[in-house]
DNA sequence: AACGACGTCTCATATAATGAGACAAAATAT
DNA sequence: ATATTTTGTCTCATTATATGAGACGTCGTT
């Protein structure tokens, strides 16, 4: 589910780099092993296979793995034109001007949703460090947002991928439970997480739809309990719609990356 | 020279992959195959698993591929672990917020510097889609920053990575006459770009050291000849300076991505 | 000094990838 | 309307690459 295998030794290779990636932190080889399919010249190989290429780095003192410039050089080639945060910022910047709290955008990926970016009018906060997080779609708002607006048919592959594991009492734990709340969505036109990822946050998330209703991300609004309550962030309703309504009108021409 | 060649499929994939993002913008195969070493079936097939993989996204209608949202996945955690632009960002903030000119962050990769980031007071310019960009070392204010602060180990491979090539008649066409200016920037602590990469761009640019002396980057301020001169510029020299100093204290346990 | 942990290397064997040529569909030229 | 060209996709005999058990070396721990 999710990453396609059967792709060989560069199927192989991304899988590792993605493990090196996912850790967030220099990781050594040994720890790597620990949770690896691969046997332990395999892995190694394959390491050094990426490092040579630029896509890890190592160090030799520490004997740890980290991403390398390589894909540096890559991340923003991709940013560019693989996510809508180039077009979504100045909208979501206007939008998070007036707002204490900080506007996310999101876009769908195999059935999850990836953060591509996050404004905040405080500069205090680093932004892009925290874009690339990958969340479930079925219990965040920006998850929820976009699911009620896909296809039938990619509805149904989406709810397929959705693992549906018990975060708060408040999580779905199931797809009927669910497909009833995207009925509320699709006719109210706003999603609300109400701590169904995590305890204690909150958030209201509109989907980004083109003028043609493709449903191409979804930005959205988090918060903490103890700052706002979802009646609170109900009045960002509008101001919502209409930031999410401007990106969708310049996303008409943009296509997000297709499934795999 | 820069890319390591001989790591089998992987490398080939990634020759591939840098292909489709140094286009920036969608491209079908029959573009990629004018320039491509390889022959037809092998550029397919090596398109078609990248593609499968997420790193790369088709569009079945253009029939062109374009960076893939696993791409932006990585992206993200590779530009804050690889990347200095998380640590010197507010730093370079505060800088950028008295000028009207823009403030870049560099890093070295493979003899050639990277710009990961580049702030500006105002917002009204794309910011991070022109971050990734790749130059030459010895035209640049930021690389011969970079490259007046290696050790002499680097700075011999370095300097066996330059091309030479004589962009305007400013451009240094040897190592010998780059020698003799690396010598002047070590003992000024600033480099200038006198439109030595494109006529017209000048910049001024300082080397980020941490106080070990090591160095992980550069800072520059990069203007139009019809906007500043070279002694314009250089009255920034102090600020430059402090927020270099300000952003290598903080990267004195950073690690750069060593050169594969 | 002995032992364990971890990273690195070897090589017989297995698996994956190659690329010329063929084919199909769509676009272009006549 | 038909012929030709262009582009993308597929096949398969052959070649190249990758695998992974076991061994080895270095460093850390006991």
């Amino acid at each position: 589910m999710g990453v396609v295998t059967g792709d060989g030794t560069v199927g192989k290779a991304l899988t590792v780099l993605d493990q090196v990636a996912g850790i967030g932190r220099p990781v050594r080889m040994r720890e790597l092993l620990e949770t690896s399919e691969f046997p332990k010249p395999t892995l190694y190989r394959l390491l050094q296979t990426l490092t040579n290429q630029g896509m890890l780095t190592y160090n030799t003192e520490a004997q740890t793995y980290a991403p390398g410039i390589r894909l540096v050089r890559l991340a923003h080639v991709a940013w560019s034109q693989a996510s809508l945060a180039p077009i979504a910022r100045p909208h979501v910047d206007a939008l998070a001007a007036n707002l204490r709290e900080a506007v996310h955008v999101a876009q769908i990926d195999n059935g999850q949703v990836v953060f591509v970016d996050k404004r905040q009018a405080s500069t205090k906060f680093s932004t892009l460090a925290q874009a690339g997080q990958v969340a479930p779609a079925y219990c965040t708002g920006v998850g929820k947002a976009i699911l009620a607006f896909l296809s039938e048919e990619d509805l149904e592959q989406a709810l397929l991928q959705q693992a549906f594991h018990q975060y708060t009492p408040a999580t779905h734990t199931s797809a009927n439970t669910l497909r009833a709340e995207l009925e509320t969505i699709r006719a109210e036109g706003i999603a609300f997480d109400r701590e169904e990822h995590a305890a204690g946050i909150i958030s209201i998330a509109a989907p980004i739809l083109t003028p043609s209703r493709r449903v191409v991300g979804s930005i959205s609004i988090a918060t903490a309990t103890n700052r706002h309550s979802l009646e609170g962030l109900g009045k960002f309703r509008p101001a919502l719609l209409e930031c999410a309504q401007k990106i969708g009108a310049e996303a008409q021409s943009w296509q997000p990356p297709s499934l795999p």
